[in-house]
RNA sequence: GCGUCGGUGGCGGAGUGGUCAAUCGCAACAGGCUGUAAACCUGUCGGACAUAGUCCUACGAAGGUUCGAAUCCUUCCCGACGCA
């Protein structure tokens, strides 16, 4: 009995494509195509809540690595779980706050990747049997790390096929994440949708690593379920009613197609709730491994929901939203905001450039685009007496406004794209819309 | 007027005979950012050709000592402080 239900309300006509569904979860309905804001450690930076339901957005993704460090699971478990803890709750009640509304967790395994894994071969890895024993042996596992990488690029986490060790980046404690309590840690977090603990890595390595991780990741994958459903069965036995949580299993591959094909079918008969689309789409890294990506959707069963993690750039969504993904999360609107980068319909521009000192142009201005049901929108009118000279000046002079302005800005472009597409999807024109946006906005 | 300490690239501030076109910070200019160790990181930053590099002009001004001076000497100008 899954937590969530997937419907799906009107799909492109032939194989696996851009569709509109609705995703009910315990915490309310996600209206997909839908873009989750990222609140990392529990906040999404610079942003209130409030703002974010006017700017549309249905549900929120926060991180379990972070969480866990802090505050920890069990404060949020306490406060009543993610949504009432960051107080991401709808309209209050007479006798008190709102309900929650929907949340995300991931699992931490992007953690393993950008805390240092992701450097390959430069970072010492376990065999299984050397990594079986307590905390006593973690000091010893610790020595054969890589000193010169740990140093350069202060990371800290080594993967053996049990788990991961790593190494607080807040206090340099050591700490050891495995499937089991990477489910455990979710379920406290309390999140409508969490994620298999996985090993994402970079498009960068070799075939023989990125199928060794693969496997890896299956093998986790399968252990997360079945402690997920071992604690859900504890959990329901003692009557806690419906279930309230469901599990999204990830696939991985890297750049490879036969990889990425045998992952999706890998996981998609796991039993999960839902994909995830694993991986690491930097530009840095090619242009490839975002479509080679995609194209293992075709593996998939139609009726499962798919988030796209970590998918965030304009154009990558929407290629992504075509082949299928339902859900994405990116930091991207909110870390390009506070270096002062926004969105516009013609591309990205960087609001600290000489040009926009004097340039009165409204901010606004670069959301004609797309839906156009939102022009009294909440952005629109809270950023309407701002220009691009003034927040210019802000962002320069390192105001928080500025980073707050620029953050609000981005996430309604990059809600009113997903939105857009949503309504472009259910009126049967998704491809022109498509068109049409990538054409302006990769133009020049 | 006397004395002391100072005047270095947009600013602050190192350097006190050669390895100095001059450490570093800020500012400026540009770039980057895709499941957030990111209100961060990188590059450029006297001028001209410009890849390396080469050549100019430069450390208040003018002279001087020296093979060689931002660095030593003389005078002048300016600033801060102290004494009259």
């Amino acid at each position: 009995m899954s937590a969530i239900n997937f419907n799906i309300e009107k799909k492109s006509t032939g194989a696996r494509g851009a569709r509109a569904s609705t995703l009910t979860t315990p915490h309310g309905v996600i209206h997909t195509p839908a873009f989750a804001p990222v609140g990392t450690k529990g906040s999404v930076k610079g942003i209130l809540p409030e703002q974010l339901k006017a700017l549309g957005a249905e549900v929120v993704l926060a991180n379990t690595y972070h969480l866990y460090l802090q505050p920890g699971e069990k404060i949020v478990k306490e406060a009543g779980g993610l949504g009432k803890f960051m107080g991401w709750v709808g309209p209050p009640s007479p006798n008190g706050s709102g309900e929650a509304k929907p949340t995300i967790t991931d699992s931490g395994g992007f953690q393993v990747f950008s805390l240092g894994a992701g450097f390959g071969k430069k970072v010492s890895k376990f065999s299984p049997d050397e990594v079986e024993g307590e905390t006593a042996e973690k000091e010893d596992q610790i020595a054969v790390y890589d000193e010169d990488v740990a140093s350069q690029h202060g990371q800290l986490a080594i993967i053996d096929d049990e788990g991961v060790s790593f190494t607080s980046h807040l206090d340099g404690s050591l700490h050891r994440f495995t499937p089991e309590r990477s489910v455990e840690i979710q379920h406290a977090l309390g999140a409508d949708i969490f994620f298999a603990f996985d090993e994402c890595t970079a498009p960068t390595e070799s075939y023989d690593y990125q199928k060794e991780a693969m496997e890896r990741t299956h093998r986790w994958a399968e252990r997360s379920l079945k402690a997920h459903r071992q604690m859900e069965y504890t959990r329901l036995r003692q009557g806690s009613g419906v279930a309230k949580q469901a599990i999204f299993g990830i696939a991985q591959g890297g750049q490879f197609d036969d990889l990425r094909r045998i992952s999706a079918r890998t996981i998609a008969e796991m039993g999960f709730d839902g994909f995830g689309l694993g991986g690491s789409f930097s530009k840095k890294y090619g242009d490839d491994s975002l479509q080679s990506a995609l194209a293992m959707l075709k593996e998939l069963p139609e009726t499962m929901p798919v988030h796209g993690l970590g998918i965030g750039e304009p154009g990558d969504i929407l290629a992504s939203i075509a082949a299928g993904v339902d859900i994405f999360d990116c930091v991207a609107p909110t870390r390009l905001g506070r270096h002062g980068s926004i969105y516009t319909k013609h591309g990205l521009i960087h609001l600290k450039n000489d040009k926009y000192r004097s340039d009165f142009t409204p901010l606004t201005k670069c959301q004609d685009f797309v839906n156009p049901s939102s022009d009294d929108g909440f952005t629109k009118s809270i950023t309407s007496g701002f220009t691009m000279a003034y927040v210019s000046h802000l962002v320069r002079s390192g105001e928080m406004l500025g980073a707050v302005i620029c953050s609000l800005h981005n996430l309604c472009f990059i809600l009113n794209l997903v939105a857009g597409a949503r309504e472009a999807i259910l009126d049967g024109r998704f491809d022109k819309y498509r068109a049409d946006f990538v054409r302006d906005y990769y133009s020049t």
